[in-house]
DNA sequence: CGGTAATTTGACTCTTCTCAAGAGGCGTGG
DNA sequence: CCACGCCTCTTGAGAAGAGTCAAATTACCG
C-alpha cells in the first residue's frame, strides 16, 4: 500500500467532488468520471459542525445521506433507558445516514467530536440523481451493507473479553487513520474514555485500566488522548489475532 | 392489526411471487404489481434445504439475495478463534444475503433449523431487473438499512443484563411469529439453547437457567422448545421496557 | 429400544462493574 | 500570568453477574 500525504482540510475553500483529497475514499471512490462530476453539482459542500454538536438526533426525520469532510464524528444510539451505545466512530471519507433511511426517521443521533466538515447529498437529489448515475443506488447499497458488515464485526466482538476488544479498536483505527495519510503508530483519539467505553460496551475505568495494562506491557505508550502503538504484533496477539510471520522470524 | 391465517407451506406447488402468501411481509411488499410479475419470472423458487444443511458458507462467492419461504434459518458468524455469533434468526418472507453484497464473498454462513424452503433471486438477474423495476434498488438498499437497524438494536442490547436480553428476544420473536398469522402467546423455538446463547452472548447454561427463572415467576412455560407467554407485561417489565398502560389501569 | 444430543441444575470462579476518592489537564476570567 | 473550577482520567476495594466445569436428567432420532 502507498503513503498518501496528509488529507489536510481545505479550511477556506469548497473544493468539487472531483478535486476533493478524498476521492479515493468517500462516494466518489466507486463512480466512473461522469457520474463524480454530475454527483459535485448537487452536493452541498462544506458544512461545519462545531465540537459536540449535533448534525442529526434520533427521531427526527431522515433528510439525505452524509460524507465527512474533516474532524470525526460519532453514531450514537441511545436506548428506552438512556444508555449509550457508540455504534461508529466516523472519519473523514465515511459515509453516514442510512441510520435513518428505512424508517425515513433516524435511529441514532451524529456528533461531531471536534470541529468537522461535511458534505450532504439531500434525499430529494437522491432519485433525480440516480436516474443521471444508474450505479449509484447500488452503491450505496453496497456501502450500507458495508457498515453492516463492520456492525456484524462490532457484535461479534462484543462476546470477546475486553482487552481483545480494546486492543481490535486500537489496530482498527491505526489502520484507518493510515488509509487517510496518517502514521500508523500514533495518533490522538478524539473519543474519550467514556466513549470508547460506550462503543466497546465497556465501564470507563475498565478502559482506562486497560490501556494501562497494555501501557506496562509495553505494547502501546499512553500519554492522556495521545496513543503510540510500540508492539504491533504484541497488540494484535492482544487483540486475539494470529500474528504474521514477520520478516525476521523467518530465518 | 388482524390477524391472518397462519402461513401453510406449499410444498407440493411452486407458488409465483403474486400468489405467495408471504407477498405482504416479502419482497413484493413495497413492489407495484407489475414490479412484482418480473420479479416472478426470474425468482428460482421452492428450493429445499434440510435441517442442519448450509446454504451458503462464510468465504463463498455472492451468488445473490433469497427470501425465506417456510421454515426458519440461521445467520451465523464465525470468528478467527471459532466462536460463533448467531446475527440473526430468519423467518418465512425474510430476505437474506445482505452479507457477502459489499465483498463479493459471504462474511457469515446460513444455515438452516428446520426443513426449510427459500426463493434465490440470482445476482445475474439483479441488473437486468432492475433496469425494469426502477424502484428495485431502492428497496433493496431499505431493507438492508432495516437489517441493520436490527444488527445495531442487538448490538445495544449487548450492553444490557442477561434477563433484559432474554425477554427481549422472546417478545420480538412473538411478534415476528404474529405477524406471520400465529398466535403472539405461543410458539416453538427453533433455536437450541446454545444457539438462543450465540444470539444474545450468553452461555447456554445461563439461558436455561433465565428460562426456569421467568418460569418460576409465573411469565412464561417452558416445555422443552415449546414457549407460553403467560404474562406479557411481566415480560415486557423484565425486558426493560415500558409497561403498556392497559385498559383494566385505566379505570 | 438404544444411543446421542440437548437440557437442567449445582458449585465455584472470574471478569468486569460499581462506588469512591484523588490527580491531572484545560479553558476562562480576573 | 495565575487561580479557579470543571471535566476527564486514574486507581483502589468490594460486589455481582455471568461463565466454566461437572454430573444427572430428559428428549429425540433411527
Amino acid at each position: 500500500m502507498t503513503a498518501h500525504p496528509p488529507l489536510r482540510a481545505h479550511h477556506f475553500v469548497k473544493v468539487a467532488c472531483e478535486d476533493c483529497n478524498l476521492t479515493r475514499i468517500c462516494l466518489p471512490k466507486d463512480l466512473e468520471d461522469d457520474g463524480i462530476k454530475d454527483l459535485s453539482k448537487v452536493v452541498r459542500r462544506d458544512r461545519t459542525l462545531q465540537k459536540g454538536e449535533t448534525l442529526y438526533w434520533a427521531g427526527e426525520s431522515f433528510s439525505g445521506i452524509y460524507a465527512l469532510k474533516s474532524g470525526s464524528a460519532k453514531l450514537v444510539h441511545t436506548d428506552r433507558q438512556g444508555r449509550e451505545t457508540i455504534i461508529s466512530l466516523v472519519l473523514p471519507g465515511e459515509l453516514f445516514g442510512f441510520d435513518g433511511l428505512t424508517a425515513k426517521e433516524h435511529r441514532c443521533a451524529l456528533v461531531a467530536l471536534e470541529t468537522s466538515r461535511y458534505c450532504e447529498l439531500a434525499s430529494s437529489d437522491l432519485e433525480p440523481l440516480a436516474k443521471k448515475i444508474p450505479s449509484l443506488q447500488h452503491i450505496l447499497l453496497e456501502r450500507s451493507c458495508e457498515q453492516m458488515d463492520q456492525v456484524v464485526e462490532q457484535l461479534a466482538a462484543s462476546q470477546r473479553p475486553a482487552e481483545e476488544r480494546l486492543a481490535g479498536f486500537l489496530l482498527d483505527l491505526a489502520s484507518r487513520y493510515q488509509r487517510r495519510g496518517f502514521p500508523f503508530e500514533s495518533f490522538n483519539l478524539s473519543l474519550t474514555r467514556q466513549d470508547i467505553g460506550h462503543h466497546l460496551g465497556l465501564a470507563l475505568e475498565t478502559v482506562s485500566r486497560l490501556l494501562g495494562r497494555l501501557e506496562s506491557a509495553g505494547i502501546i505508550k499512553v500519554q492522556g488522548k495521545r496513543i503510540q502503538l510500540l508492539d504491533i504484533n504484541g497488540l494484535k496477539t492482544a487483540a486475539g489475532q494470529p500474528e504474521e510471520r514477520s520478516a525476521s522470524t523467518l530465518i
